[in-house]
DNA sequence: CTTGAATGTTAGCATCACTTACATATGTTA
DNA sequence: TAACATATGTAAGTGATGCTAACATTCAAG
């Protein structure tokens, strides 16, 4: 975690200063600790010293506060797939594989803000930060295309099923599905090799190598 | 639903007869419409038609109803998937292919019980129905292999991978994240073409076609 | 300096999960 | 059948929750 409740500007006297930010802090702290549904607006006044009542100056409602929290978790997890990208050659396999085990890596450190992000059916997206987030997985998949010159394929029907993948990866072995199940998973091999078959099979399609 | 809360033996007098099957129809009926979260024990005990207290002499706690409600689930896909195998030639890739094609079919119809099943960190799985569930799946790939004598994989480095393909699928689609991002996605066909290719590239390792 | 908007507080509501103490039914044994 | 232990229900209460309404304080613009 970047930064902390307590990092946040503290309160001085009547008003606090940044209530707002400190209140998301304070919840993506709680809720990295006690899990996404661990966290509760009272908790989270405590944390930011204020009355359970304040909140409501600044979100309509719990889930309110609870998209605000998404927001921020898709701004970082772009970062990081960005940059997973940026260390590998343009439209390289390697490219497509590294941003996968950034979005897993993810998923781990952020558990709770990812379930957060992807888990929840009625989530009303914002628009801006998670269709750029989206934006920079069809962007590698652009370039992976035009390295190869004989894949005819949508963007898009690339673009899923690498989605697909990675987000499957995540999604099991954060909710402890491997430990139960395959419990020698390690999931970067996993997320490599699957996505090097599954980009296989793509380029056999064209006839490739 | 093959049942609901209403068709469960109905209470008749001071004793209910069958409170416990009635309490999970109840939560798997609230459960279905209001989502995961949107059942209250108090709703569920409306339902059935007893006190708020009742419950706490079948059930230890909320969880512990919900751990019940999570085993229901697994019986019930690991009948779809068994079904769906059956359908079609042993070892074949069809095969494979209807298994998670009805592991997804199955997140759809039942998307709260599904994520009660797999979407929890901390649940404790009581391991029968859930293994059995997992070994239909580790018996159809052991099928597969043998049909391909060339290939030497181990089991779990295929069923691990399909595994994933399919939950990654079921989990993007019923928390409708590829109606925001990707809202042209056939769920059907990105598990068949992506369970296509990825064993395309199983068998490319293996120098078969 | 005044005044209005923004942001905080206190007190309270309805609901929730769960507990305790008590009531009623069931079934086994004599 | 009578008596009793056990299983299963109820009523009432506890502390916590999300949220609201009415009121208090501070800030910032004229």
């Amino acid at each position: 975690m970047a930064s902390t409740a307590a990092d946040t500007v503290k309160k001085t006297g009547y008003h606090h200063g940044s209530l707002r930010e400190a209140l998301i802090d304070a919840a993506h702290e709680l809720v990295s600790v006690s899990g996404t549904d661990g966290f509760t607006m009272a908790d989270a006044c405590r944390a930011a010293g204020v009355s359970t009542a304040a909140p409501y100056r600044h979100f309509s409602d719990r889930e309110d506060l609870i998209n605000a929290l998404a927001s921020k978790g898709f701004t970082i997890l772009s970062e990081r797939t960005q940059t997973a990208l940026d260390a590998h050659p343009l439209g390289s396999t390697e490219a497509i594989i590294a941003m996968g085990q950034a979005y897993v890596q993810f998923a781990i450190d952020e558990s709770a803000l990812f379930r957060i992000m992807f888990g929840r059916p009625g989530h009303t997206h914002d628009g801006p930060v998670d269709s750029e987030c989206f934006g920079i997985l069809l962007k590698a998949v652009e370039n992976f295309l035009s390295v190869h010159p004989a894949l005819k394929q949508p963007v898009m029907s690339v673009a899923v099923p690498l989605w697909t993948i990675v987000h499957g990866a995540a999604s099991l072995l954060i909710d402890q599905n491997f430990a139960v199940m395959a419990p020698d998973t390690d999931v970067d091999a996993l997320v490599a090799e699957t996505t090097q078959r599954f980009l296989t099979g793509v380029l056999a399609e064209a006839g490739q190598s």
